[in-house]
DNA sequence: CCTGTTAGGTTTCCTCGGGGAACCCGACTC
DNA sequence: GAGTCGGGTTCCCCGAGGAAACCTAACAGG
């Protein structure tokens, strides 16, 4: 397959994407922060193949996402934990969740709800706005540049993808570009 | 690959996982939600082959995700556009970048920054629980086994998140714990 | 002591889907 | 009638995903 790698885009969505743009990376990731830690839980829980769990797993922990701790010494047990960057994936994983609540559960009702400790309700969590707290929708928002990235007059609302090239040769380099170029 | 399907799993996550999951999904929603909806705009612009992107295309329309519109007829001229279904995927992408811009911004910061029009100011969006405002994460929320879905005993649901953190000898949460949880 | 069993992977082999690039077709347009 | 542009489709290769067997270390039971 060679999954074309979109870690060196100037793009939070692409290197998001590259890391959590995978069939089983969101469900290992809800499952650990569920509290299912150990190999042999995620393998059987997951349905995954053991292989591809292992890799998973590996990648993740490469990324600082999870932990890999060793939780007891006779006999040597280890298990994963999420680090606090992988805990922050959790907002990622409620924003699937709603969407999925929204347009796939039938008359029954979504499978699950999430619940607020703090103040005790039962409620559907929203993407609101850091600043005044309403809900912000693709209709009710726009994208600005931002200091990271380069980008021009005419550059597309959400998300420059390649806007941080400070190459001069090439004008609008492709993702493939890029990559060609950085294993050059 | 034969990607395992996980539509029929009774998991929001996991259904949404099944469409959203997937190296491409992604970047496309985010252009077309960007206001790119011609073929070989989103070709160029994302570096995907071609082939795949027609698969994706297909497959988001076929979702409801998407929809291939005539915009002109002479030549005859067709893009693409967001659905309802397919714009409710903005908060998903948000919370996809707002996570980018956290762990993979450099010193420069963010590439790019969310205005939001109803208040006029750039600020980065939250998750905010749909009841009391406050914003929601792994650490305050926890899971409740919902109406719908063929949720059995020792079936999981996400949740609760932190109990394996404090306690590594919990086993696996299963929906009998969480319903004696709600109902403590 | 010998035979499980369990946790936590690793290896082997096969298949199938992604990537690259060429090709195609209708409709202009010079 | 030659070129170009939008919007794909076709062909071939290769490497990642899946299944299942295998491996190792540490006990557990008889």
């Amino acid at each position: 397959m060679t999954r074309t790698s979109l870690a060196d885009v100037a793009c939070s969505i692409a290197r998001a994407t590259d890391l959590f743009g995978d069939a089983w990376t969101a469900l290992i990731m809800r499952d650990v922060l569920a509290g299912i830690g150990r190999f042999d839980d995620l393998a059987h829980d997951l349905g995954i193949s053991r292989k591809i769990l292992a890799a998973r797993l590996a990648r993740l922990v490469d990324e600082g996402v999870l932990v890999r701790e060793r939780y007891q010494d006779h006999p040597p047990r280890e298990h994963y934990r999420a680090t606090e960057k992988g805990a922050e994936l959790h907002a990622v994983l409620l924003a699937l969740m709603n969407w999925g609540d929204r347009w796939y559960a039938g008359e029954a009702g979504p499978p699950a709800r999430i619940r607020h400790l703090a103040c005790g309700h039962a409620a559907t969590p929203v993407m609101a706005c850091g600043h005044c707290g309403e809900p912000v929708t693709a209709a009710n928002t726009t994208e600005l540049p931002g200091p990271g990235g380069r980008i021009g007059p005419g550059t597309r609302v959400l998300g420059p993808l390649l806007a941080a090239r400070t190459d001069p040769e090439a004008a609008t380099p492709t993702v493939q570009q890029a990559q060609r170029q950085m294993s050059a």
